[in-house]
DNA sequence: TGTACATCAGTGAACGCGCGTTCACTGATGTAC
DNA sequence: TGTACATCAGTGAACGCGCGTTCACTGATGTAC
């Protein structure tokens, strides 16, 4: 055991690390970034002050770390969901029950990504919409390869994009603040938006 | 001048409460309400600390009343700029371009209203959504008196106003962060995404 | 109208507290030979 | 393998500062007679 490949100190900092990032998650619940102290994280830690500064310049460079965390292994999902077969209907379906699932399962991600998307740290707020913004390109590159979308310009695909990934925040705000009781019937007004959205999707060259 | 009716005292009370409220606006240009300092704010308006209990109990009181002044006086605009003739193409560019022209004249009511929409301060964030909430009721109850929404159940027409008033906010918050140079563009993208849920509802009962 | 008293918006001093940041340090881990 | 030195994650004390809140106050405005 006298040197093993990865490396004891490096493991046991980056053990650090997501201490910190943990314990900072549970404190935005109910604050924003821009109220949370470094000592309150590292408290919550169980680390001393100074030691937050072995892992991040301040708190605002913690908050990009986070968004990483919340939205970075989500870019795979959208071409999953619309890559899958079935009528609109089932996939506009499945695609709110995957949005209501994932906020169940990390409340916490989804209340620190919809409170900083407009907050008051700058850095963050630009990670976001960073993130966001690729996945509204990833959505639009998925609906330009369905057959629906013959005849569109990438322009509107891109907004047609957009829309659906803001609806999808929108939703996840809503899921938040409805709770677990409340969501059977986000879920059911979310959809109906949706429908609504593709059925203007279906008619837009007629009339656009 | 011995006794006016309205009362000096009360007067200069009230220019007061209007020296704090616009100096925390100012203020919350950069930061959020969370975060704000009660001895912030009574700096910049020019007062003491203590002062500022003569008005309200705390910040965020203090933020319930930015709510009010700056989403109070927007209600009757929905019906006016809705009740106007025209056909839809142009009645959905005057709605758009009136968001532009208010978010123009008051960029920091705006962006205060996107902060903390989903912010940190519970009594703020309620008041927003009982406002916002009352804007889709009106929405609604517009939609509701025209030709086109004949057939449709009041759910729908609720979920139709509160899609509509979600992309309003979503088209100031964009505005704000595109500023003026960007302005055109942003104008652009939410004129389509307007006309294309337009398409959607003149379909709705066909598909729905 | 004039006087005597009540109200109350804003003052200024004082308090204890938690903050972010600095610095020299300790001791386990890593490395060179 | 063993030894001697370097690295560096985390410590603990100390700092100056701005915070929210309290309290007794002042003096202009309001009111009763």
């Amino acid at each position: 055991m006298s040197h093993t490949s990865v490396g004891v100190r490096q493991t046991q900092k980056l053990r650090t690390r997501q201490a910190l990032l943990d314990a900072a998650l549970l404190l935005l619940e109910h604050q924003s970034l821009s109220s949370l102290g470094l000592r309150e994280v590292t408290r919550a830690a169980g680390l001393t002050p100074t030691a937050f500064y072995r892992h991040f310049e301040d708190v605002a460079a913690l908050g990009v770390a986070l968004v990483e965390e919340a939205l970075g292994s989500l870019h795979g999902l959208v071409g999953e969901v619309l890559a899958e077969t079935g009528d609109s209907e089932e996939r506009l379906d499945r695609s709110v029950a995957v949005i209501a699932r994932h906020v169940g399962a990390q409340p916490a991600h989804f209340r620190f990504i919809s409170r900083e998307q407009h907050g008051g740290v700058d850095p963050v707020r630009e990670a976001i919409a960073a993130q966001l913004l690729r996945f509204a390109q990833e959505v639009a590159c998925a609906l330009g390869q369905e057959p629906q979308s013959a005849g569109w310009s990438e322009e509107d695909l891109l907004m047609l994009g957009g829309l659906y990934v803001d609806h999808m925040v929108i939703t996840t705000s809503a899921l938040l603040e409805a709770g677990p009781q409340g969501e059977a019937e986000v879920v059911r007004v979310a959809r109906r938006r949706l429908r609504l959205v593709t059925i203007g999707r279906a008619h837009w060259l007629d009339e656009g």
